[in-house]
DNA sequence: AAAATTTGTAAGTATTTACTCACTTTTATA
DNA sequence: TATAAAAGTGAGTAAATACTTACAAATTTT
């Protein structure tokens, strides 16, 4: 990617994250860019363009990562990769969280993505396979408090994380 | 509370939540409120304070919710308590917790409220009466949990929250 | 190396924004 | 009932906003 447009792009991600969205004006993002306001709408058509860019180059990230998972098809190591996935987040992508957090709130497209629904069907697989009675009940309660505890990381809220995960690995045996 | 100050209150609430904080102006509450733009002004000082109110409001009533489950002492029932005060939100808390997650990510106040941390002192002290070895770990894991749950149940992405407040339960044998 | 395309800028612009102010109406108080 | 205070209005205003445009510099293609 063009030197000019990357520096763009991250320092919108900077700015979107700390100051929140609609917060962010086009001239301050120029600004901590160290470009003119007019190259912004060179590269992105409008401010949502440019977010929805951001958007997409995270999911597309999140698609890759979760690809790792979906290839385990043994139940046991596909749930311990799946607990990993949510405790390990590269540093890069916590930016990436934090913005999709504010923009669930105010976008009320909140269908799940691809990658999501991906990944929820196979925890539900697993559950399955692994003969849990109410494995439907199991997989939501699993992702979503996998969910949380992610929502903890990438808000500083937890203390020592690798305690958590392997509690939450020995309540599954994993 | 004054009858058209309510009114600003509540079409507030629903705009900040429905289009974000900053993606609604003034002009448009006072419309949605049917009252005069400098109304708003008159009863609040600024947009800001207008916020703060309504996040006030909010935490009053956690306050009281949250009294009512730390006045149990005994262990299991305290967390019985506990779940159910996750999952059964009142419609009118509903917006209060979307207004939060969105403002979360914006303020980075992220302090937890004293309400909160009262109750996260009370469970991590039944987790400890009940002789658990990881007792710390143990809330966390729970409290987190709970979170994520009831993120899901705010954005309406959980199909049988009961079954799976039961499974929760049963697994603390509650 | 000429031509064409892409990348970049600076100075706009129309609109929207949070907030003020001078004023009227309603309500509470003496 | 007279007076004071509070509640309410509507037309402002200065500043900020996302985006445009006319033009220049750099890069690529022919």
């Amino acid at each position: 990617m063009n030197d000019r447009k990357e520096r763009i792009v991250q320092a919108s991600m900077q700015l979107f994250v700390e100051r929140g969205f609609h917060n962010t004006s086009t001239r301050i993002i120029a600004e901590q860019a160290g470009v003119s306001e007019g190259l912004i709408f060179r590269h992105f058509r409008s401010k949502d363009t440019l977010l929805d860019f951001l958007l997409q180059q995270g999911a597309d990230e999140m698609y890759q990562a979760v690809a790792e998972v979906i290839s385990e098809h043994e139940p046991k190591i596909f749930l311990s990769k799946l607990v990993d996935s949510f405790f390990d987040i590269p540093s890069d992508r916590l930016d990436y969280w934090r913005l999709r957090s504010q923009i669930q709130s105010i976008r009320t497209e909140q269908e799940p993505e691809e990658w999501e629904r991906y990944l929820r069907k196979g925890v539900l697989r697993m559950f399955k396979e692994m003969g849990y009675s109410k494995f439907e009940h199991e997989a939501e309660l699993l992702y979503q408090s996998l969910s949380g505890i992610r929502e903890g990381i990438v808000r500083g809220q937890i203390h020592e994380p690798e305690a958590l995960r392997e509690l939450v690995k020995k309540k599954y045996r994993l």
